[in-house]
DNA sequence: GCCGTTTTCGGCCCGACTGTTTTCAGTCG
């Protein structure tokens, strides 16, 4: 039976296998190896039936010999025999039980062998009927704590967007502020500082002369609800959401160090320390020790990089996913910025389902510094509220020339593009006539309905709207909302390629449910020579500030500044779209 | 199990914190 597994599923069925191996306490290195291959099999865009196809399995990171047979027995029976023989020798409710913290691999082992534990809810009733002090090693604190901790993995918690977490390290940092001053320096590490669409816990750096009080002042904030562990450098809380915040606090001396290691990514972090160890230096938090034990300090990354003749790497590219070789060849890209950001091509106004009219949109996107937007409310069509069909888009088109004239009556350059949003059908047809489409300045297409669809379908359907003439931007192109629905299995490739040939700009939507396309598929779009808009999709005045968000999607994406449409002059843009 | 700017064999990143220990293993990031 041919299997329909996706990516996702194969590379959790490896971590599934790492965790049993772990848990029969099996070498550690051959662990490491699956969770290696699981990460990269994640990370990938492409089915992994294509790469088995082209008998490229095995030019995956991580992947070898053996691991690729057993991708290959997955693809084609949808089982692996290797699997199941771990399955029988450990239920698969001992995994469960590595949710709760505190409880790793050689605990689990040991509740299933010595007490037959097989579910949190065994776990729970062992605890609670004291057969857990059975067990040598097994104290009070450490049975309290597996209680606490049963609770926490049974509340299920969720990654957090983005947006929602860096507006909570924002305040934390600023209530840690106030309640140590003397910080010499504040920020935010970890999976948010390399702009992951989700995050989560929360790591705060902080560099002050006095560490304990620092993490003393910490671990008594109001806003947190629990303190999970506390030492004199590092510290570990739970806030009242339930959100796991941890904060490292170092001497000014080690900011550099500090911040590179728990910035990560591990990945990042492990192929840097191999690459000092081959030049004689051990790499920590704490800096390079050289082989005769004395210690190279860092008080900037810069500092770090340069210790083993790399430059500075931006945080959003630290994945070991080539960046290293990058950065030795003098490659990198300088990253497009939020200050390069001269307009935004996407937002919605009263005339569809925005919350202001096209003259307030426009001042606000007048006062972020922009020199043209473009309005782009929704097409009429099924179930979408308010949307413009033709004698409507006319009536709008007349007020934003009436707008267009009054500013450059006033000698204010700032323009703004008459467009909208069509619905792009299941079929791949636009829900507005194409001579309708022709008389506006710019056109987003997008799909909102029936993205369950399968790759062809899915791709054939962007396919068609980018080989309309008269469309010029694909709209969230996969349609994913984060923590509530997986996007359409869009082949990238195939959409990159098209968009490049037909001069189609795709869309990184800055939304903060949405980041689509997210970082990784933007860089195989750009390397397949497609061009990006990052758009705010905004809907109120406030959400044109999201482009933040999608600026730093891009930057994921290794975007430069000139690869990014709404970084290019008012006259560029309209160059670009007089030659579709 | 993977992999090669010393290696096709012999390595595989590093340290803080915790609990229960009388010196350390397990967990975590």
């Amino acid at each position: 039976m041919m299997s329909r597994l996706t990516n996702h599923e194969v590379a959790e069925m490896f971590s599934a296998i790492a965790d049993l191996m772990e848990i029969l306490d099996e070498d550690r290195f051959r662990v490491q190896a699956y969770r290696r291959a699981s990460d990269a099999i994640r990370d990938l865009l492409a089915p992994l039936a294509t790469y088995r196809d082209r008998g490229e399995l095995e030019t995956i990171p991580g992947v070898g010999k053996a691991i690729a047979r057993k991708i290959g027995e997955l693809l084609d029976t949808g089982e692996l025999q290797y699997y199941n023989r771990l399955q029988e020798k450990v239920p698969p409710g001992v995994r469960e039980l590595l949710r709760v913290p505190g409880i790793g691999p050689r605990t689990a082992g040991r509740l299933y062998r010595e007490l037959g534990i097989t579910s949190l809810a065994e776990l729970k009733r062992a605890a609670e009927e004291g057969r857990l002090a059975t067990l040598k090693g097994f104290g009070t604190k450490m049975i309290e704590g597996i209680l606490q901790g049963i609770s926490i993995a049974e509340r299920q918690e969720r990654r957090m967007p983005l947006a929602q977490a860096l507006e909570t390290v924002q305040e934390l940092i600023l209530a840690l502020r106030t309640a140590a001053p003397a910080l010499h320096q504040a920020t935010y590490a970890g999976s948010l500082r390399r702009g992951r669409p989700t995050v989560g816990d929360l790591d705060i750096l902080v560099a002050a002369d006095d560490a304990p009080a620092v993490v003393r002042a910490f671990t008594t904030l109001p806003l947190v609800a629990r303190v999970e562990s506390a030492g004199d450098e590092k510290a570990s809380i739970l806030l009242h959401n339930g959100t796991q915040a941890d904060l490292i606090a170092v001497p000014p001396a080690l900011w550099g160090s500090a911040l590179h290691h728990f910035t990560g990514s591990k990945a990042h972090n492990i192929r840097f320390r191999e690459l000092a160890l081959a030049r004689g230096l051990s790499f920590s938090e704490h800096g390079f020790r050289r082989a005769d034990g004395t210690m190279l300090t860092c008080a900037t990354e810069e500092e770090v990089y340069a210790a083993i003749d790399l430059p500075w790497i931006p945080p959003e590219l630290r994945e070991d996913e080539g960046e290293f070789e990058a950065a030795r060849a003098g490659t990198l890209p300088r990253l497009v910025e939020l200050s390069d950001i001269r307009a935004d091509l996407h937002m919605h106004t009263t005339w569809s389902d925005g919350c202001a009219d096209v003259r307030t949109m426009a001042e606000a996107a007048r006062a972020r510094g922009y020199s043209h937007i473009a309005i782009t409310d929704h097409s009429a069509y099924i179930g979408l509220t308010h949307g413009l069909d033709a004698e409507r888009l006319h009536a709008q088109r007349r007020e934003i020339a009436a707008l267009n004239a009054a500013y450059a009556a006033q000698g204010i350059p700032f323009r703004i593009l008459c467009g909208v949003e069509v619905d792009i059908t299941p079929e791949g047809s636009l829900a507005l006539p194409d001579d309708v489409l022709a008389e506006l300045d710019i056109v987003v297409a997008s799909a909102h309905i029936q993205l369950r669809q399968s790759s062809e379908v899915a791709t054939e359907r962007l396919l068609r709207a980018v080989r309309n003439p008269h469309v010029d931007i694909i709209g969230h192109p996969v349609g994913r909302m984060l923590g509530s629905r997986e996007g359409a299995p869009v082949d990238i490739d195939a959409l990159a390629r098209a968009a490049a040939e037909h001069g189609v700009l795709l869309e990184v939507n800055s939304g903060p449910t949405r980041l689509d396309l997210e970082g990784p598929a933007v860089r195989r779009a750009l390397e397949l020579g497609a061009t990006i808009a990052i758009n705010s999709d905004a809907h109120h005045p406030d959400n044109l500030d999201w482009i933040r968000f999608g600026v730093i999607t891009a930057r994921r994406g290794w975007a430069g500044a000139a690869q990014v449409a709404n970084t290019w002059s008012f006259e560029a843009l309209q160059e670009w779209l007089r030659r579709r």
